[in-house]
RNA sequence: GCCCCGGUGGCUUAGCCGGCAAAGCGACGGUCUUGUAAACCGUAGAUCGCGGGUUCGAAUCCCGCCCGGGGCUCCA
C-alpha cells in the first residue's frame, strides 16, 4: 500500500466520469468539500491482498500517527491509483478503504472517503509546513511483531516508605499528600506522574549565563550549547568524577567509538529505526551514504564486542565510554541545560554471564551512582520500573538499595516485559521549581546481547548470550543544570566546593596589600585550591559585592591589620559569617570539604584585571 | 511539532494607541587610597532579533521567519 498524506487548508473534488472499475455510488459521494484536514491519497497494491487485515490496521496506524503530528482529526480518504504500478484488485481495494475508514472512525476521527474507480477533478491547498506533505509505504510481507505493543501491559504503582513498608499508590493529590512525606518524592510524583501547574522559568537558565558557565549559540542548532571556561571546568570535573567511578572504583576499561554511523548498517538501523525522525542526518559530499550522528552510547560498543572473543573467565566485562550523543528533540521540549539536542553521556556497560551476576552488578552500580548524587548535593527521588515476576523475587534487594540511599522509592510494576530490560531505576533530580529530570539510570538488559550477537564461551565450550547491565550517571549538561538548580534552593546559593570555579577569592584592601595577597594566594594554590585575586581599583564594598554575586564560597580580605597579624579575614558563604584565621586553617577547611573529589586548576588568570568578561 | 508569552548598547530595563532611541550597571579614561553587597567626574558603545508590508514617517501597526520561556506531546 502506498500513502501520500497532505495537510491541507482546503480540499474539494467532483467526479467527472466512470473508469472500468468504478464502484456504484450515491450522489453524496460525487462531490465533496473539506476545510482544514489531512488528505490521504491511497493506493492498494496486489501485495496487500496477502493480509488485508494487516493492511487495514497499518494503513490506519500510519494515518493516525501523521494526523497526530499535524494535530487534526479530519481525514479525507482518496483512492488514487497513480502511486503504484502494481495495483490490487477492486474488491481488495474497496475492502481496505472501508476498513481504514471504519478503523479511523472508531478512533473518533471525522473521516470522509471519495469514490473509488471514478475520474475526478480535485482542488487542494496544502499548508506547506514540513510535516504537511508525507508519503508512507506499507509492505504486508514485512509484517513485524510490532503488535507486541498492542498487547495490554499493565502498570501498577507502589510506594516503598523509608521503613520498608509497601503501599499501593493512588495517583491523586490527596493520596500523595497523605502518604508521601519525602519532599523530593512528592515533587517527582506531582511533576511526572500526575502533571501539575504551569511552572516558572527555572532560575538556572539565567544563572548559567550570568555565572559564565554555559550559553546559547544562535549560530548552531537550538539545544547545542557553548561552555565558557568556568562551565568547561565544571563539566571536566564531573567527567573526571564519572571516570573515577567507572575506571578506578568499578574497574571498567575505557574506549572510544565514532560519532558518525552508517544508517545502512542493519544493527544501527535496528536500534534507531523507531526514532529516526529524531536523528541528525549527515550528508557526505559523495551523497551516496546515509550517515547519522550518534544518538546513543551503545552501538559502537556493541559492534566492538560482537567481534570480540569473550570467555566466561573475562566476565563480568566492564566498559566505559564518555561521548557526545545527538538527538533532534522537538523544539518545544528543549529547556536550558535540562534537555538539549547535543549532550555528553558517560556510559558504563557490564557484560555478565547470567541474570544473577547481572543483578549483582546492577546493585553495585546503584550504590556508586548514589554516592555520586550525594557528592553533588542535589535533591533527587528514586524511581524503579520493574517487571512483575522479577519484582516479586527481588523485592528485598530493591528495598536494600533504597535503604542504602536512605530514601523512599516509587515503583512502577509492569505486568509483562515491554522493553529490553527486566528492571531499571532512575534518579530523578528535582528543580528549584519542583520540576523533575532523569539523571542516573541502570538497566538490566536480557534481550540485546542476543539481538546483537554478543556472546561468550561457557566452561563447556558453548556460545551463550550475555546479560547486559546498561548504566549512565546521566548527561553532564543535565547534572550542571541540576546542580545550579539545587543552589537556588538555598538562601545563599552555592555550588559544591569541589565544583565551584573560584574556591577562594582574595581581596586586598588597598594596593599596598597586593603583594601580601599574592603570597596568600600562592600558599593556597600550592595546596590545590582554586584561588584568584581581585586586584581591581574598586573599593572593598564593591569587590565583596562582586564576589558574592559569583557565589564564591570563601572571600578572603587582607589589609594592613591582617598583614600585621600574618592572618587572613574570611567571609564564609555557607555559614554566613566573617572570621579571622591563619591561611593554613582555610586550607585545611577547603581540603576537608573537597577530599577525595577530583581537582583541576582554575582555567582563568589569577588576577581579575587580566580576565575578559564573557557575559555582561 | 502544536498552543500561549517574550526579544531595545555587553547586562538589566524604559519607550510600544506612529514623530530626534532613554537610564542604571558594566567597559574605557581620570579623581579618590579605600575595611565587608553598588565612591565621584567624564568618554565610547544600538542595523530596536531577521526579512517584507502599511505610512510623508515604524522600536511602536500588519505578515512571514529566527531565537528564548511556559504548557501539551516526547525523552530509545
Amino acid at each position: 500500500m502506498k500513502l501520500l498524506l497532505l495537510h491541507a487548508n482546503h480540499f474539494k473534488y467532483e467526479v467527472t466520469d466512470k473508469t472500468p472499475v468504478a464502484e456504484d455510488i450515491d450522489n453524496d459521494l460525487k462531490k465533496k468539500e473539506m476545510g482544514e484536514g489531512l488528505v490521504v491519497f491511497l493506493t492498494v497494491e496486489s501485495n496487500d491482498e496477502l493480509d488485508i487485515d494487516y493492511a487495514i490496521e497499518s494503513g490506519a496506524k500510519n494515518i493516525k500517527e501523521v494526523s497526530k503530528k499535524v494535530n487534526t482529526k479530519k481525514v479525507m480518504l482518496y483512492p488514487y491509483a497513480h502511486l503504484s504500478s502494481d495495483l490490487g484488485s477492486k474488491e481488495a481495494a474497496i475492502k481496505i478503504l472501508d476498513g481504514v475508514e471504519n478503523e479511523l472512525e472508531k478512533n473518533d476521527f471525522d473521516v470522509e472517503r471519495s469514490a473509488f474507480g471514478w475520474y475526478k477533478s480535485f482542488e487542494i491547498e496544502t499548508k506547506g509546513h514540513p510535516l504537511s506533505e508525507l508519503s508512507r509505504e506499507i509492505d504486508v510481507s514485512e509484517k513485524e511483531e510490532e503488535e507486541e505493543e498492542e498487547r495490554e501491559i499493565e502498570s501498577d504503582f507502589y510506594y516503598i516508605k523509608p521503613n520498608g513498608e509497601e503501599l499501593e499508590v493512588e495517583l491523586n493529590e490527596k493520596w500523595v499528600n497523605k502518604n508521601v512525606q519525602d519532599e523530593a518524592m512528592k515533587s517527582y510524583i506531582f511533576s511526572e506522574e500526575i502533571k501539575g501547574q504551569p511552572s516558572e522559568e527555572p532560575p538556572s537558565i539565567d544563572s548559567m549565563r550570568r555565572l559564565e558557565i554555559a550559553d546559547y549559540e544562535e549560530a548552531s542548532d537550538p539545544g547545542n550549547f557553548k561552555f565558557y571556561p568556568k562551565g568547561n571546568l565544571i563539566a571536566n570535573l564531573l567527567e573526571d568524577w564519572s571516570k573515577e567511578i567507572a575506571v578506578n572504583r568499578f574497574g571498567a576499561m575505557e574506549i572510544e567509538t565514532p560519532l558518525i554511523y552508517d544508517w545502512s548498517q542493519p544493527d544501527i538501523r535496528e536500534q534507531g529505526k523507531s526514532f529516526h525522525e529524531r536523528h541528525y542526518r549527515v550528508f557526505p559530499p559523495d551523497k551516496e551514504k546515509k550517515l547519522v550522528l550518534r544518538f546513543a552510547g551503545d552501538f559502537g560498543l556493541f559492534r566492538m564486542l560482537k567481534n570480540s572473543i569473550i570467555s566466561y573467565k573475562n566476565l563480568p566485562l566492564r566498559i566505559y565510554e564518555l561521548s557526545k550523543s545527538f538527538r533532534y528533540e522537538n523544539r518545544g521540549e528543549l529547556t536550558g541545560l535540562k534537555r538539549t539536542r547535543a549532550f555528553t553521556m558517560p556510559d558504563i556497560h557490564s557484560f555478565t554471564k547470567n541474570l544473577s551476576e547481572g543483578w549483582k552488578e546492577y546493585q553495585k552500580l546503584y550504590k556508586e551512582y548514589d554516592d555520586l548524587a550525594k557528592e553533588t548535593e542535589i535533591e533527587y527521588a528514586v524511581v524503579f520500573r520493574v517487571v512483575e515476576e522479577f519484582y516479586e523475587e527481588n523485592k528485598d534487594k530493591i528495598k536494600e538499595m533504597l535503604s542504602y540511599s536512605n530514601k523512599p522509592g516509587f515503583i512502577e510494576v509492569l505486568s509483562e516485559r515491554k522493553h529490553y530490560w527486566v528492571v531499571k531505576h532512575e534518579f530523578q533530580g528535582i528543580d528549584s521549581t519542583k520540576g523533575n529530570s532523569q539523571l542516573s539510570t541502570v538497566q538490566l538488559d536480557v534481550e540485546d546481547a542476543e539481538r546483537y550477537g554478543i556472546t561468550y564461551t561457557t566452561k563447556k565450550g558453548e556460545e551463550q548470550g550475555c546479560i547486559i547491565c546498561h548504566s549512565s550517571i546521566g548527561s553532564i549538561e543535565r547534572w550542571i543544570y541540576e546542580i545550579i538548580e539545587n543552589a537556588h534552593r538555598m538562601k545563599k546559593p552555592k555550588l559544591p566546593t569541589w565544583l565551584t570555579p573560584t574556591q577562594a577569592r582574595i581581596l586586598p584592601v588597598s594596593e599596598q596589600n597586593e603583594s601580601y595577597a599574592e603570597e596568600i594566594g600562592n600558599k593556597l594554590k600550592e595546596k590545590q585550591i582554586r584561588v584568584d585575586i581581585d586586584d581591581s581599583e574598586k573599593n572593598l564594598g564593591k569587590k565583596i559585592r562582586k564576589a558574592e554575586k559569583e557565589w564564591i564560597p570563601y572571600i578572603v580580605v587582607v589589609g594592613d591589620r591582617e598583614e600585621k597579624n600574618n592572618s587572613i579575614n574570611v567571609r564564609r558563604r555557607e555559614k554566613d559569617d566573617e572570621i579571622e584565621m591563619k591561611a593554613e586553617e582555610l586550607i585545611e577547611n577547603i581540603n576537608d570539604e573537597t577530599q577525595n573529589m577530583p581537582y583541576r586548576e582554575l582555567p582563568l588568570p589569577t588576577l581579575l584585571s587580566k580576565r575578559p568578561k564573557f557575559v555582561g
